[in-house]
DNA sequence: TCGATAACTGAATGGCGAGTCAAGTATTAG
DNA sequence: CTAATACTTGACTCGCCATTCAGTTATCGA
């Protein structure tokens, strides 16, 4: 053949695999929390992003991949989602209180988002990949917490002690009776929850002429 | 038919059943806290415990039965392990000390019951029965810790405020921590969990001139 | 329209593992 | 020893599902 093919500049189609990944992805932390990862079939992924099972396979090889990306994508939702708790002026005491309100598990997203991290610690415990993922989280949003904490003490709204100690006593807590909520335990509704949470800042982080 | 059998009185052989029935959910729990939920296989249940798989399936008749009874199990071992801690006398503010301090995940059965606990909690969101089994070491745990909180308060050595509410807040605590300290995080090392609930407890529960 | 590549499809494959079962073995009282 | 029942075995079946792949379609610049 003469083909003299070479003059054709290769121009492909435009890549959409940013968008497809965030479809699939989504869709893959849907299913992941509604059925748990026990449960959790490619083929549903794909059927619930609208597409065939073939092509969450182009873009993710193995389902361990695909799950893997879901936590992930899971991961930096939660951190978007709570941009503006770090901008935010005021009163750090009282922001310290949204930053806990945010943080129950309600309706929605947050709950979504706490039922796949459920399932994050559950996985995590074998492997390091996804530890690697909780470590990302836990450092951050105790490194919120401490930094508010901080903040107040240095307002004087909030009394003395390290900061990181009771930021750690709080997100333990908070991830603790995250989970009892998200078990519907009969002790621990969401209202007990929020309550608990503001006890704790009211009688251990707020300064006592408060 | 002539046979005039029913001279013979049925005599079985004696049954082998509750002991058969431990020795397969030990071997269950340990390839729970080994393996997880996900990577669970009957035969090597059956193997770990010596036995062949149709054993298993000769006392429990699913898969999911045998998980169920293995959460039980996990549960009972818990509560008998820790009877001690109802009795104990001496000061109640030591000895709630003491009860964290046994809840610290650390080594042997005690890491191993918070592995299978932590799977526990993965597939109670959507299993009702295995809900019901973390409802009952929840309701006792917290019972136990609000009453010890009761009676350091009630002798002066702790401060006042709703026991129950103080139990909460230092069960979550506990939960949440011992998440972190399950998954190796950097910023939580059994010591540093082991500290914070201290500091927790000295601060918060016990008096001041204490 | 063509050539080139990306994106997509869904039927077919292959392996795995829960659950079954027919065939034993063990223990008892009589 | 015999009959009765409890217990044990492990090879086999059968369905499920991740993964593959040969083929199809879409979109681009020229």
């Amino acid at each position: 053949m003469t083909t003299a093919a070479r003059y054709h500049a290769p121009v492909p189609r435009p890549s959409v695999e940013a968008e497809r990944r965030k479809q699939i992805l989504d869709a893959a932390c849907a299913m992941i929390a509604k059925h748990g990862l026990q449960e959790l079939r490619v083929a549903e992924v794909a059927t619930a992003a609208g597409l065939s099972s073939g092509t969450v396979h182009y873009y993710f090889d193995t389902k361990k991949e695909l799950v893997n990306a879901a936590f992930e994508y899971n991961f930096a939702n939660s951190l978007e989602r709570r941009k503006w708790l770090r901008r935010a002026a005021g009163d750090p005491l009282e922001r310290l209180r949204e930053i806990i309100e945010s943080y129950l598990p309600g309706k929605g997203k947050s709950l979504r988002a706490w039922r796949v991290w459920a399932e994050l610690w559950a996985e995590g415990m074998r492997d390091p990949a996804l530890r690697a993922v909780n470590e990302s989280l836990y450092g951050q949003w105790r490194d919120l917490v401490r930094d508010t904490i901080a903040a107040a003490q240095h307002e004087g709204s909030a009394r003395e002690g390290d900061p990181e100690q009771l930021a750690n006593m709080l997100i333990g807590m908070v991830d603790g009776l995250a989970m009892q909520v998200l078990l519907h335990a009969r002790a621990m509704p969401q209202q007990r929850m929020r309550e608990t949470c503001a006890a704790f800042i009211d009688q251990l982080v707020a300064a006592k002429g408060d």
